[in-house]
DNA sequence: TCCCCTGGCACATTTGAATCGC
DNA sequence: AGCGATTCAAATGTGCCAGGGG
């Protein structure tokens, strides 16, 4: 039986603890609750002594809050979507001259589905079976410590697809749901193999990388906030020569204003309106407060209009508000269907414990799997599956949880933090999951794929517990970020005793810039594509790093 | 009718090859 | 020939919007 120790650790232990002066601000009065997988599984020869020490402070923490603050979403689209924020952060404490493996994967954030209501988001029903779980890991795994300390460590060509057969190997989510990224930060030096039982990693949450993801914006302040940071869309900056590019784009010579600066301009009108009601000289105008209040179906607790409590959806509050007045009265069937609680009842305390209890089964088998060397056309895809098969039993699987130890280790969590939903009737197509320079396959074993399935086998990362596992239920507190650190949890064989297939080619530098000629000759990759795909799930085979 | 998704669009940024000068 | 700076075009990343499907 595995067995998980859930322990409060310090911030040496702790993601983003702040210290030492780093340029992003964490709050080094946030106290964090940190969960430690221990499996019990014989201990390395060589402790993992540095692993813990990692410190990990998210990049632009402070834009993040923004985006946080308003709910964020992120675009997924069929091709693919970049996050912006992008996923930035500042590693530190790690040994200069081991080697580590950085990756990020996203999970459920719980098993609801949200609408846009009011603008607020609320729930709007279950969650639709969870995507396929995939990995993306950072395109200089495996590099030394002082690698990754001496320059941000970038995500930003992370990209989310709503596309379940996507083939780029991009991070396969959900519409309208919300999700949390997570950080992984895995040894992988030649005395902790790739793979191996004995790897040790580290599991940083920053609370404030949440997002809801969509097929298009939802939140007005949100767009704003989009278009004000981001550099590619600076196109849609400036009201006048938004207007004059609207008009261009409707083929007309005149000024056409568009939605968009109609709420712009509504929410300057409101911003104004807000600030003279916050004055007392519009609070009594009936029409401008009692319509929201009695059209939200709430009944106003505060008629302070500078409340933030009365609604957790800041933007409820914001000066968008008029728009979305306007726009409910059109829409009051949301009334009807259910606009049971405000998004960001899920991101207090009650919440982050909800998501982390009710995500039994965050399993994977990332380290277990072969190379998936088929061609894809991402330039930069770097993706891990961590699709289960069905052979992958479960939360309720007793022989997976009694079978622990090395299974276990050797499937290394994500996704599926609700082995419930499955996703069968939708094949899941193997997909790129690219391992861009880290090492050399030797060999390449075929991999069944399957659907996600409900059936996960049960290890993990230690920030799920499986709500039918003998694990303890971790504790998670409602600080801005966390993490969990393992001396142990990625084993190097799979159930059935494969050895690991995954080998640095001697003597490769941290970034040899594709050297692809010793990639398997059965691949289609293409010399000229860097983007290489390597297929995680329940497979037999593992990996393994072995540096000459 | 409504909600959500898709594909095409124009614009801005990024990237890398080509060119030039030293 | 080698190196660095500059230029330019293609690729890529954006949000917007009309239209379509469920």
């Amino acid at each position: 039986m595995l067995q998980e120790k859930v322990s409060v650790v310090t911030d040496e232990c702790m993601a983003g603890s702040g210290g030492g002066g780093e340029e992003t601000d964490l709050l080094p009065d946030q106290s964090r609750l940190s969960l430690s997988t221990a499996p019990s599984i014989p201990s390395s020869s060589e402790p993992d002594q540095n692993i813990e020490n990692i410190k990990v402070v998210l990049h632009e923490r402070e834009l993040w809050k923004k985006f946080h603050e308003a709910g964020t979403e992120m675009i997924i689209t069929k091709a693919g979507r970049r996050m912006f924020p992008s996923y930035k952060v500042k590693v530190s404490g790690m040994n200069p001259k081991t080697k580590y493996i950085l990756l990020i994967d996203i999970v459920p954030a719980d098993d609801h589905r949200y609408k846009f209501c009011d603008n607020k988001w609320m729930v709007a029903g279950k969650a639709e079976p969870a995507m396929p779980g995939r990995l993306y890991v950072h395109p200089d795994s495996p590099a030394t410590g002082a690698h990754w300390m001496r320059q941000l460590v970038s995500f930003q060509k992370l990209k989310l697809t709503n596309n379940h057969l996507d083939p780029f190997g991009h991070i396969i989510l959900n519409s309208m749901h919300k999700y949390q990224p997570r950080l992984h930060i895995v040894k992988a030096d030649e005395n902790n193999a790739f793979g191996s039982k004995n790897t040790a990693y580290c599991t940083h949450v920053f609370h404030e990388t949440a997002f809801i993801s969509v097929t298009s914006y939802q939140n007005h302040k949100i767009t704003q906030l989009k278009i004000e940071n981001n550099p590619f869309a600076k196109g849609f900056r400036g009201s006048e020569e938004g207007d004059l590019r609207v008009s261009r784009l409707q083929g007309k010579d005149y000024p056409v204003i568009s939605k968009n600066m109609v709420r712009q301009r509504l929410i300057t009108s409101h911003s104004h309106l807000a600030g003279k009601l916050g004055t007392g000289v519009l609070s009594g105008h009936p029409s401008v407060l009692s319509s929201y209040q009695y059209d939200t179906g709430v009944p106003p607790s505060n008629s302070d209009p500078q409340d933030p409590i009365s609604n957790h959806f800041p933007q409820s509050r914001d000066p968008s508000l008029l728009y979305h007045c306007f726009k409910h009265r059109d829409n009051t069937r949301h009334l009807e269907l259910g606009c049971k609680r405000p998004y960001l009842d899920t991101s207090s305390a009650v919440s982050e414990e909800h998501y982390f209890r009710s995500a039994p089964a965050y399993e994977s088998s990332l380290l277990s799997h072969p190379y998936c060397t088929e061609a894809i056309n991402s330039r930069e895809a770097c993706m891990y599956s961590a699709m289960d098969t069905e052979s992958g039993s479960g939360v309720g699987d007793t022989d997976d949880l009694t079978n622990s130890s090395s299974i276990n280790c050797n499937m290394w969590a994500t996704m599926q933090p609700y082995p419930r939903y499955g996703v069968e009737g939708v094949p899941y197509q193997p997909f790129a999951a690219h391992f861009p320079n880290a090492a050399t396959v030797t060999s390449v074993v075929p991999h069944p794929t399957s659907s996600m399935g409900s059936r996960q086998p049960q290890a993990d990362l230690g920030v799920y517990n499986s709500s039918t596992s003998q694990r303890a239920l971790p504790i998670i507190t409602p600080s801005s970020s966390s993490s969990s650190c393992s001396p142990s949890i990625l084993g190097s064989r799979d159930r059935s005793g494969h050895p690991p297939l995954y080998h640095k080619k001697p003597g490769s530098p941290l970034r040899p810039h594709r050297d692809y000629s010793a990639y398997p000759t059965q691949s289609t990759i293409s010399i000229r594509d860097p983007s290489y795909q390597y297929q995680v799930g329940l497979s037999s085979a593992g990996t393994h790093w072995t540096d000459s």
